[in-house]
DNA sequence: AATGCGGGGCG
DNA sequence: CGCCCAGCATT
């Protein structure tokens, strides 16, 4: 086997390099196959970026294929109707990030003939990229020697330098940003980037770390002190409020589900949900709402599904329309949605669990 | 049931 | 600035 010049240096006595035992790790280890990092381009590597924000590499690859498949490239992207993008974005969470996306393309197109700019100020100032997305964007598409600082980042260098406090705090996350680019080598910008990645992901996990096979750890300070998992700090906790809501389920006589669009601020922002009913008296409201005629209305079972900073306790309730009161729908925002042949509309995850429990 | 995960927007 | 907000998967 060949001989690193990370372990030669050591035999030497030389002094540790951090990048470059990151650099062997990933030459050995590294993740070089996802999706993304074939046929790279910045559009690609933005794209993969957004998806990764908030959601973990396994869940981002089918979305990423499918994305690519139907936007190929910023141009693409930028002429799409947003309920289409929001639609290929169903079920991957904060929505806010589709619409940004839909945005930057726009812009991208508009403003910078169809390319991405390199700087990481230029690529700040895009609607949904922040220091670190522009960090990654700009290492891995161009090469450049800019520091990244994404969860995984986060952790890896809160456990090196035996940082215990919460990076969620704001002076312990610059300081950690002190650190990233302390860290950054001048050369292959974009495999260190990855393997940063990669080590968090792979080895360097939240509760169960797998310090043997981790080329940092005997420069590493949580590992020296023998209770790794206990760095980074842990957010403070407090518990979350519940909040109940009544969605309703109409019906029409062809098996159609009224939909309406939520506004583009707030939860679910842009998505096609149910319509919310606070009062008890459903009929009275349906009418005065809707102009529509209910004859049965049947309560299904509650469920919960958790926000950030709530929970969100789900009462779907099953109504059926009279067939005279059926095409007085002027209003934007409401369609009558066929679950056997849907459009392209973004749903959030619990109102295609609803969807889904009418059909079965 | 609790935890983790970047960036935007507001006061 | 500091604080609040957002939706999943994983544990």
């Amino acid at each position: 086997m060949k001989e690193g010049v990370n372990s030669i240096k050591k035999k030497r006595g030389e002094k540790f390099s951090f990048s470059t035992a990151v650099l062997s790790w990933f030459d050995r280890h590294g993740r070089k196959d996802l999706p993304w990092q074939q046929s790279v381009t910045a559009y690609r590597v933005y794209v993969s970026e957004i998806m990764l924000q908030q959601t973990q590499v396994s869940t981002v690859i089918p979305y990423f294929h499918r994305f690519m498949e139907v936007f190929p490239d910023v141009n693409c992207l930028a002429a799409a109707p947003l309920d289409h993008v929001l639609h290929l974005w169903t079920g991957l969470g904060y929505y806010a990030r589709a619409r940004n996306l839909h945005k930057t393309a726009q812009l991208i197109a508009a403003q910078y003939r169809g390319f991405f700019p390199s700087s990481s100020e230029q690529l700040q100032s895009l609607p949904g990229v922040g220091r670190s997305t522009a960090g990654a964007i700009c290492a891995i598409a161009f090469n450049q020697a800019e520091p990244i600082l994404d969860g995984n980042v986060k952790r890896v260098l809160s456990r090196f330098y035996g940082v215990s406090d919460w990076p969620g705090n704001k002076k312990i996350e610059e300081k950690l940003w002190t650190y990233a680019k302390a860290c950054l080598p001048l050369f292959r910008c974009r495999d260190y980037t990855q393997a940063m990645m990669d080590l968090g992901a792979l080895l360097c996990t939240r509760t169960q770390p797998h310090c043997e096979g981790c080329p940092l750890k005997l420069s590493c300070l949580a590992f020296q002190s023998g209770e790794p998992a206990r760095f980074p700090g842990t957010k403070p906790k407090k518990t979350l409020p519940v909040r109940q809501v009544n969605l309703l389920v109409i019906e029409n006589e062809k098996g159609e589900i009224l939909l309406q669009q939520r506004p583009s601020m707030g939860i679910w922002g842009g998505l096609w949900s149910l319509p919310e009913c606070e009062e008890n008296d459903l009929v009275m409201w349906c009418q005065k709402k809707f102009n529509l005629a209910i004859k049965q209305a049947k309560e299904l079972s509650v469920f919960r599904h958790t926000f950030s900073h709530f929970h969100l306790d789900i009462k779907p309730i099953r109504a059926k329309v009279s067939s005279q009161a059926l095409c007085v729908m002027e209003d934007q925002g409401l369609i009558w949605y066929d679950a056997n042949a849907p459009q392209s509309v973004g749903l959030p995850k619990p109102i295609c669990r609803i969807l889904k429990m009418i059909e079965g």
